[in-house]
DNA sequence: CAAATCGTGGGAATAAGTGGTAAATCTTGA
DNA sequence: TCAAGATTTACCACTTATTCCCACGATTTG
């Protein structure tokens, strides 16, 4: 079922349909609004057909990407491979985390978000990862 | 119920609604005026959707943070999410602290309040720590 | 082909969200 | 300190959302 509240915000671009995929890092999957799809894929056509490197993530990446409708009581019809990558198997608990970041939505199991979203262990420095990507942006940045 | 003296201090800003979202380091929540919020939350869209450090933070940062509104009668509707997080529960105790601090506004269970702010343990060197800070602020300072 | 599984639709019961009101409590100025 | 006004609490009623079902046809499997 998708949550009401995401779809009112999504309202706009919700019937143009939905992508959902495995996250390419992490165990949890992405759903894209249609148009953001598209967009992802256009900057897979930039990948040379000539490179086996480029090749072999095109197609690690468009695996399993499936493009879904709402049905008439607003549910999603999610393929069960991309429920087994992300651990959610819903005979065991019902209860998922779908969460919207960015133009996108992710969904995680329970666990999957506690230990690797919201787990602020000791070792982790949330300033110095924030330092680090603070960089990435402006390289120009010294200090 | 968004408390009435608040509601005076941003009633400028407030309009433009609020967003909750959980504290980066500490076990509360944390209410930022939308424009605020805007400001710091722009810089995400520079974010790679291919480097996993800028979505680990990007997630980190975000950690579930939701749009909220007062109603017409002055309430917030805040995700149960959240309250978890922070260790609110309603139903064993219906006082909690709503606390402004520089542009944002924190919310805290009366335990967490009391052993994380209040506590002034023998151990616990304020004076010290407001030195370190102050070098942080003007690292010039030598002393 | 028969049996099992899956996709889709719908309905009833439960839970959550929203709007409002009356009573209790707190604030403030005279 | 008291009284008026503002604020907060505690309800209730209604709407919307979600869960948990079952039914039935389509699809797949053995």
């Amino acid at each position: 079922m998708f949550p009401a509240r995401l779809r009112r915000q999504l309202e706009n671009i919700i019937h143009h349909g939905l992508v959902i995929n495995r996250d390419i890092f992490e165990n949890c999957l992405v759903l894209y609004p249609k148009p953001e799809w598209d967009k992802v894929n256009g900057e897979m056509t930039q990948l040379s057909r000539y490179n086996r490197k480029h090749q072999v993530f095109q197609r690690k990446f468009m695996k399993g990407a499936t493009l879904v409708d709402l049905d008439s009581s607003g549910r999603l019809n999610i393929p069960t491979a991309l429920f087994d990558y992300a651990g959610i198997d819903l005979s065991k608990s019902n209860e998922i985390i779908v969460s919207g970041l960015g133009e996108k939505v992710e969904i995680w199991t329970v666990e999957a978000y506690q230990t690797q979203v919201l787990n602020d262990e000791d070792d982790f420095d949330f300033g110095n990862l924030a330092e680090e990507v603070r960089k990435d942006i402006d390289p120009n940045l010294l200090t």
